[in-house]
DNA sequence: CGAAAAAATATGTCTAGACTTAATTTCGCG
DNA sequence: CGCGAAATTAAGTCTAGACATATTTTTTCG
């Protein structure tokens, strides 16, 4: 009736049934849960499928469990949501827009003292910094402002970023072993507000992302999207249709 | 130096292994890497091993599996990020300050028809709309704009929320098979920046999310973060120290 | 040649059993 | 009674082998 079933599998069954125990007020926050020996017994599988349905809920943070000690349900449970941090111009191009881009400003500039304590490199340091906007069928998506290490990036002084979309380049070119992200809102200054053709002090949703390899941080994104936007979770897993 | 590692585990070393490959450069992206047989042999553990690790790579978004068809390099490497939606008093406890939380309004109103649309019910029906803010050390934290639908939570006609904690009752009481939530920034209204103790217009950043069980909408809520408050993900997952 | 049928193959999932490890419980001793 | 050592327990992980299930590839036949 809604969304395509993720797919059936004993352990995702039994995850199901577990929640819906937990969701009836069969089993209540803080009780402990049979261990996966009589859950194996009573659902008549291995102990190991058992146990890859109630490492699903703990992982969605549903329940806690703890060696020797069993598996209870979370006292407050604390709930994970994915959400999926694609491409532009994919996003773009998903919603049936023509994508094209501009490169708005790039140079080699000194570092500012607050990046350089997220990224951890001295401040002045030179790092490449540019700016760029993303339209989907002439309109403006999203803004990015972003700072890139040369010396965690090989290869990227020889990258045309005039023509090339640096996020794709980066994609494609410099994986990244961790990455922390953080959403926030700001006020539109007025060179936000141009960029996306909005006015100064709208409300902006900005996503900071910055990422690392082995040789240091690869690079800080400040991204505002265009007013209104919102960025949405997915649900669970779904498998291809 | 930075984070404690994620614990070590045959199945996580060769999905770690697998990462650098990729990162390195020696695998390409929209390569085929070898077959999971292969993989067990070179790394001398079973298939099993294997396929953990490289499921742990596809969920991530770093690699597309398919049968028969082999495993490869996402051609886009989209990555998944976890955020975690903890209860706002956690959150306010674990920063180390006082909460408080203050219930504004709270009535059986009929619903607006933007939500009833979100809720899939029909607009008009008669929900419980309440406003709460909720402080830390006095200031106020966050604010949140509520909507519960009696007919999927049982109880909630006798639950008191002028004293109790709407969320944590929830929480505790109902909880749900699925969410949805999203990001999005909106200018404070005046009402927002008075409970707020901001100004109107300032940028906010607003969550919404609606939670569902298997007798409906359970509820839908606003939630509206104080001035310059970011939410963060969570690292890859951490296991107790 | 082209379409249908058959074979091959890589991942998906499960099982039974073993060993490891963190934590709790029990026990023995001062 | 208190304390530390030893036993116990439940989850964490791995293995070897099996079967299921999408797909792709090959073969067969009209």
């Amino acid at each position: 009736m809604t969304a395509p079933p993720p797919a059936a599998s004993k352990a995702r069954d039994i995850a199901e049934a577990v929640r819906r125990r937990i969701i009836a007020g069969e089993w209540r926050q803080g009780d402990r849960i049979p261990d996966e020996a009589d859950l194996a017994v009573e659902f008549a599988v291995a102990r190991a499928t058992v146990n890859k349905a109630l490492q699903m809920l703990a992982d969605e943070g549903l329940l806690d469990r703890r060696r020797r000690a069993g598996t209870r349900i979370a006292i407050d449970p604390v709930r994970r949501a994915t959400f999926t941090i694609a491409i532009v111009r994919e996003q773009i191009e998903h919603a049936g827009m023509a994508y094209s881009h501009r490169v708005v400003a790039q140079r080699l500039s000194p570092l500012p003292a607050d990046l350089a304590e997220r990224l951890d490199l001295a401040p002045g340091t030179p790092l490449v910094h540019m700016r760029a906007v993303h339209y989907g069928d002439g309109q403006p998506i999203q803004l990015e402002d972003r700072w890139l290490n040369p010396a965690a990036a090989p290869g990227l002084a020889g990258a045309d970023f005039w023509r090339l979309n640096a996020n794709e380049w980066l994609v494609r070119n410099a994986l990244y072993l961790r990455a922390d992200l953080a959403f926030s809102a700001e006020n539109a200054s007025h060179r936000d507000a141009r960029l996306l053709h909005t006015t100064p002090g709208q409300a902006l949703l900005i996503l900071r992302r910055t990422t690392w390899n082995d040789l240091g941080p690869i690079t800080t994104v400040r991204v505002a999207f265009r007013p209104g936007h919102a960025v949405a979770n997915e649900e669970p897993r779904r498998r291809r249709p």
